[in-house]
DNA sequence: CAAGTGCCTTTATC
DNA sequence: AGATAAAGGCACT
């Protein structure tokens, strides 16, 4: 199957799939392989053309977040050259909707580690404990349910690597389990309210939720604030904080949650309603730039 | 190649 | 409120 794009829908495949906003996806010869919802399927791209198999158009078009209108997201953000020449790089990359239960366990894993080691945690994740699905003659693993994860012992998921974010895992896919939680209600609620819900959520701080509230909720005005976003506050919008307090985060490791609501906000007033777009070619301008 | 540093941070404690 | 420490282990230099 295959979707044609017309000028206004841009789309950078690649880009999107290797920014750093989603970790199960694989790109062998001219295909990415990824397991989304329940089946395991393959996308392409060629010039204008996306072609896929295994999976239906809807669910494409909203996994890929296509009804974004890039164009005019662009106009909005566009608000400097920093943010114009990330833009120019990485034109049609888009802001994901990912399964909101697998994100957040994503993020808990996240914390702390860097994108390779967080692909290896939830890789092997998903070998043990998800289900096995068969596509083009090859296994392939669904993300674990939370009532799976709810009843793996800590120690197990520690051998997967996790560490002490096992037992945040634990503790999140119990609470999920046990009220199963909504996650569709979630999402049509403000972000300010879904957010403070995420926070109950243990090993879920301020930049995990507003993750989760941008790549899977579709909160598009969420700034998550990680080491690189910090970094490139301090090296191209420093002028908009006071010097003290650029000195005094500059060399912190990670910002209090004062530090933390003052970046983000930052960016939220700063970028607008789409500021998490902003964040994401911004992370992925920095971390490319070598 | 060993050793050091860093990683899309949160939690617990003071 | 803010400072501090601790918490896997993989990857990169």
């Amino acid at each position: 199957m295959r979707i044609r794009l017309d000028s206004s829908t841009p789309l950078n495949l690649d880009a999107t799939l290797c920014c750093g906003q989603t970790f199960r996806w694989n790109k062998e010869g001219e295909w990415w392989y990824g397991v989304a919802k329940d089946k395991a399927f393959k996308i392409g791209q060629y010039g204008n053309v996306l072609e896929f198999e295994n999976v239906d158009e809807n669910f494409v078009r909203n996994y890929f977040s296509l009804e974004d209108n890039l164009p005019k997201i662009y106009a909005k953000i566009s608000r400097d050259k920093h943010i114009k020449q990330a833009v120019q790089m990485f034109q049609g990359l888009r802001i994901l909707h990912q399964d909101p239960w697998e994100c957040l366990i994503s993020y808990i894993c996240a914390t702390y580690k860097n994108v390779q080691a967080i692909k290896l945690m939830l890789l092997r994740l998903s070998c043990r404990f998800g289900e096995k699905t068969c596509f083009e003659q090859r296994n392939f693993y669904l993300f674990p349910s939370p009532e799976k994860l709810a009843k793996v012992s800590i120690s197990e998921m520690a051998e997967c690597g996790l560490g002490y974010r096992a037992k945040y895992v634990k503790e999140t896919a119990k609470a999920v389990y046990e009220k199963n939680f909504d996650f569709e209600q979630l999402s049509k609620k403000p972000y300010d309210k879904a957010r403070q819900e995420l926070l109950n959520f243990s090993g879920v701080g301020l930049k995990v939720a507003d993750c989760v509230l941008l790549f899977s909720l579709a909160k598009t005005e969420a700034f998550p604030v990680d080491v690189w976003i910090k970094r490139v506050i301090l090296e191209y919008y420093s002028e908009h904080f006071p010097e003290e307090f650029v000195k005094k985060i500059f060399d912190k490791r990670s910002p209090t949650n004062t530090e933390y609501e003052r970046l983000s906000l930052f960016g939220r007033e700063y970028f607008g309603e789409y500021a998490g777009y902003a964040q994401e070619y911004l992370y992925h301008y920095e971390r490319t730039k070598r």
